[in-house]
DNA sequence: TATTGTTATACTCTATAACTATA
DNA sequence: TATAGTTATAGAGTATAACAATA
């Protein structure tokens, strides 16, 4: 990943008015919580994008690729790969729909179910120490707020 | 970049738990403000990472690669790419350092200062815009503050 | 020995185009 | 015709290893 420990090579250099960018904050932010990430989700070896498309799968049991692709912003080509390795693990079931023959249709299996209890709970160890950053749940909901009127 | 119209087709699928997720939604806005950043530097071919640079060698005139690299988290590896496209356009300047000709000492040229300046009234609009969207200067201020204590 | 800039390389993420089978 | 899933491919971004020149 990134954070290897040369940032005293940058002492002295003056960087306030890049750091008052708005989205070179967001980039680091988001950086450095993607990183906690996938150490604490190192043993279980799920990427961020995984992790989002089993929760989506899970609250919306027997929906398209498509479906769920868009809902998380993901190319439909580019959803093949991930829904793939999901499926080799043993974690979803791509079943072919009765309705229409050209669409799959998703559900997690039981491994999956149980899979993504331990996952979630590593998720919200992972949000608590974002949290306790961040100085409080009020703060989290003032950042997702603000946040959320940044996309789009 | 990304930001199709197939919003449509997800519509309906219930995706709320995903959405208070603080990683979740760091991405999603961080992809958004890119995009409109990759929008409104079209005319200028300028990448965020090279925008970043120029203004930290505006800054920090006369500082190594390294130096420059390492303050903005890049690895001196991929850095020396991004340096060799500003010199090529004539941006910046790559002198050998008096003290230690390892060092490459970097400077804006008097094109690159004028381009710059351009910049960064682009810049400034497209924050100006973003703190619309936060809903005022407050707001911009609050984010900022938040942002910077995932960082790290 | 250690550091600077560099090259080579590889992996992930994301984007588009085009195919097939269905509708 | 249009859509769902797929394949192929290309461009960014980012990571490591190793080398030559210099300290």
């Amino acid at each position: 990943m990134a954070f290897d420990d040369a940032d005293e090579r940058s002492e002295g250099v003056f960087a306030e008015t890049i750091h008052s960018v708005i989205g070179y904050q967001l980039r680091r932010a988001q950086l450095s919580v993607f990183h906690r990430f996938s150490v604490a989700f190192d043993h279980l070896d799920l990427r961020p994008a995984e992790y989002s498309t089993l929760v989506l799968i899970a609250e919306n049991p027997g929906r398209k690729q498509t479906e769920i692709a868009d809902a998380l912003q993901i190319k439909r080509a580019n959803f093949v790969a991930l829904v793939t390795r999901l499926a080799d693990r043993g974690l979803i079931l791509r079943e072919q729909s009765a309705t229409d023959r050209r669409a799959n249709a998703l559900y997690l299996t039981d491994c999956g179910k149980q899979f993504l209890a331990g996952a979630i709970r590593v998720q919200d160890e992972l949000e608590h120490e974002l949290v306790q950053m961040l100085g409080g749940d009020a703060a989290r909901g003032q950042l997702l707020d603000l946040l959320q009127r940044l996309s789009r």
